[in-house]
DNA sequence: ATGGATTGCTATAAACAACAACAATTGTTA
DNA sequence: TAACAATTGTTGTTGTTTATAGCAATCCAT
């Protein structure tokens, strides 16, 4: 079939970051974990008592739709709520917490080192810096 | 806040699909199409009589998922069917359908023409390469 | 001619993200 | 310090997208 798309770098991108996602969604699945929930686990645990609103600023993930995610990760014991005053409340990881982000992280870099190996050589080291320009 | 995500090749390649994905849907609005409405009508213009299931295959779109999307490009006056046989039919595009394709291409080679202008110069070239490898 | 594959479709469910609104609390500044 | 503005964590709702299973009709290959 005659396809123009893939000349396309915003179709590629495309194409490429779902592809990318399928597999790391695969790879993190026996740990019970979506992508959003290691980032979240990473991001607290580099920020002990970051609050949900800065999280979902960092993330670009709206406030509400931060109450289901966190949620689901409070009841997966993973992470604790302390009060920092009378409205704001600090995450932070729980013992099960710190060792699922350890797996966790760990699949991530394998996952990352596969996918730049995949990469041509000479395109290589250019990958992250022509993205890191889209979007920053 | 201490973020190491953005370092993740993979990270920053969902975050700049995102980016780029919600601008190019910005600027399709005014024709009321969505990002998948054009690939559509642009794969059905260069394969005039392709089916609904070769296009799903194409675009990685599961053929149940085609339904909705072809009946409203169909509604819209842009897609019609013939039959090729007693179960297949051919997709083209109407005259509507040619001229919202025109105006979608005009559209979408300005915005990746400016997508890769914000790509520093020296990393330019490998973005398409790159992406390519790592999805196809 | 029969059995397996394909096509188009229905129905359903889950995940994800967007929006508006709210009470409570914090901060800012007049 | 009193008033006003902004922030926080929620709830509820909506729309979009994607996945899954199933079905009848048709095509194709042996």
């Amino acid at each position: 079939m005659r396809d123009p798309l893939p000349d396309f770098p915003g179709y590629s991108l495309r194409r490429a970051a779902n592809a990318t996602a399928a597999e790391l969604s695969l790879r993190l699945a026996p740990l019970e974990l979506r992508q959003v929930d290691a980032s979240v686990l990473i991001l607290i645990g580099e920020n002990p008592d970051v609050t949900a609103s800065a999280l979902g600023r960092q993330l670009d993930i709206q406030r509400a739709n931060m109450v289901p995610l966190l949620k689901r990760l409070e009841d997966a014991g993973l992470i604790e709520r302390n009060p920092l005053d009378g409205k704001s409340q600090g995450l932070a990881l729980t013992a099960t917490g710190k060792d699922k982000c350890k797996q966790a992280q760990a699949i991530i870099e394998k996952f990352e080192a596969e996918m730049l190996e995949r990469v041509p050589e000479p395109h290589r080291q250019h990958l992250l810096p022509a993205l890191y320009a889209l979007w920053q």
